[in-house]
DNA sequence: TTGTTTTTGCAAATAATTATCATATATAAT
DNA sequence: ATTATATATGATAATTATTTGCAAAAACAA
């Protein structure tokens, strides 16, 4: 017996993450979900995010002074952006740094497995409708 | 007049983060500061985190998977380190990458102001707990 | 000491997420 | 195909972390 069914619910679910590169919550998945799946409950979108997590097909974010989990289907290695004016969250495809974890294991004295970057500041969209209002 | 006053609570509190290195929750605080003021409640420990988050003294944390914040009263610039066994978190005080914010500004079009790294491993104390076993 | 503003404790309110449970559905076995 | 069974779903209640409203208390400037 497998141990993950195929639902309509989690395709659905995964593909809409699939095609939302704006690291959407899960209230935003549902809302979106629910146009193509009307009677599709809040309770399946939550279960088939950990489900998908589960079996590595996305990604949970946490940022602070956010109280809510946001996702990611991106699942090339790359670091996160978020703009601290309009809080649009951004994928960074940069060389991933390989290096920094030995150092750092060296001077920690723990195994390092993976790491994760937050880059914080203003990006393009808010600096671009700053000059247009000036 | 103050802004902010100095409040028995708020230096309790204050006082209790900067001798924990643990990157305590608000719930761990709050039962570290009832030792010492048993009637303080829940909300001024929650309000004076925020207080002290806006008066730059403190620093909150979030992590995947726990759905809780954590606190830091470590004002130096440092990045973290939580371990995939225990769960615990460590200060990682290695000399600040800049130059990646630089390459990141360039590819992304998007103005840095900081960034914060999150390592993921294996803790010294659970490897060495591990040898003990075997 | 007084006046004004901030802070507190308590309790109720929120918001995100999870659990319960009977029914429905996907997949395996026949 | 049909049946068997384990997993998933929808609806709703429950949980957990955090916030808010408010009257009383404390801080601090005058």
């Amino acid at each position: 017996m497998e141990k993950y069914r195929q639902t309509k619910q989690r395709k659905l679910i995964y593909q809409v993450l699939l095609a939302d590169k704006s690291h959407p919550s899960a209230e935003e998945i549902y809302k979106k979900v629910k146009k193509l799946k009307p009677d599709i409950s809040y309770a399946t979108v939550y279960r088939n995010l950990k489900t998908l997590k589960a079996q590595g097909k996305i990604k949970e974010l946490k940022f602070e002074g956010e109280d809510f989990s946001r996702f990611d289907a991106n699942t090339k290695p790359h670091y996160h952006f978020r703009c601290l004016k309009c809080g649009r969250i951004y994928d960074i495809e940069v060389p991933p740094l390989k290096d920094c974890e030995k150092l750092v294991a060296q001077l920690s004295g723990h195994d390092i497995h993976f790491h994760e970057i937050f880059y914080f500041g203003i990006c393009k969209i808010c600096k671009e409708s700053f000059k247009k209002q000036v």
